[in-house]
DNA sequence: GTGTGTGCAAAAGGTTTGCAAGAAA
DNA sequence: TTTCTTGCAAACCTTTTGCACACAC
């Protein structure tokens, strides 16, 4: 269980202001044991089941496009509907089950290391992201 | 270069009726050397800059998902703003260059074979997509 | 003629923005 | 008191939908 102080400290030292939403908002997305996938929906979903209060949607959205960019979370690229994101910051790749639209974490053992052999001039590799989509036999190819 | 009647062909063994519309935008997609990587309205903006006429924006949605689910399309997922879809529908991966947002193909000589030793229970694996974003050295990473 | 496809405009869904009021420094 | 953050509503952009008209068969 991560205290509140550690957090405030956290939000301190990245430059954005400790308030009441971006505490919450901690709360809820890293005093876990698991990883956590969400979209912005569930998470607004999840504050306002879990807390008596509500945050406004413009807030959670400046809040998890903050907390992105200073690295805390990862955003996953799934298909065009929504935009999904992952507290797991490790480099790893992901399942997604079509069939209840669910993000798996793949580790280290799941899958080799991928080996890239060629170079776009003048670019630099800023991530390698796999996606494997999964579902149950009976369904259509995506 | 592809006739149009191969292409009329082509829409009618699949079931779909050959009209002026689909045809247009076969010519449009398939008439090419290379690969071609577009969204919707990079596709719309193209017929209207060839054509002089101008096809309905539904029209181009729905043509665009018949190809994909016809399996002459494929689609790409690169972030949530927007889809993208590629005229090469081999197994194959892709760089992404965010400074251009723009698809690279990978063939496969570029990138090994993904090896995944994990199994989801009672799920098969529908598709394995490689995304390797790129960019100018001084950008930040996505 | 029957059934399918097209085109328009409206609606939907997710995300962003502008701005006034509020909270942190 | 200055600066950053919040919250609301409106705006935005991509995509989907409903429906009348047109076209393919």
């Amino acid at each position: 269980m991560i205290k509140n102080i550690e957090f405030i400290d956290k939000l301190r030292s990245s430059g954005l202001r400790p308030t009441k939403q971006r505490i919450k908002i901690c709360e809820i997305l890293f005093n876990r044991e698991k990883t956590f996938h969400f979209t912005i929906n569930d998470l607004a979903k999840n504050i306002s089941d879990k807390l008596n209060e509500k945050i406004s949607l413009a807030t959670v959205y400046n809040t998890v496009h903050a907390f992105k960019n200073k690295g805390y979370l990862k955003e996953i690229s799934i298909n065009s509907s929504k935009s999904y994101f992952d507290t797991n910051i490790s480099n790893h790749h992901h399942f997604y089950d079509e069939d209840i639209n669910e993000l798996i974490d793949c580790n280290d053992n799941d899958i080799e290391k991928i080996n890239i052999k060629k170079n776009i001039t003048g670019k630099k590799i800023k991530s390698v992201e796999v996606l494997i989509k999964v579902a149950s036999d009976n369904q259509n190819q995506n």
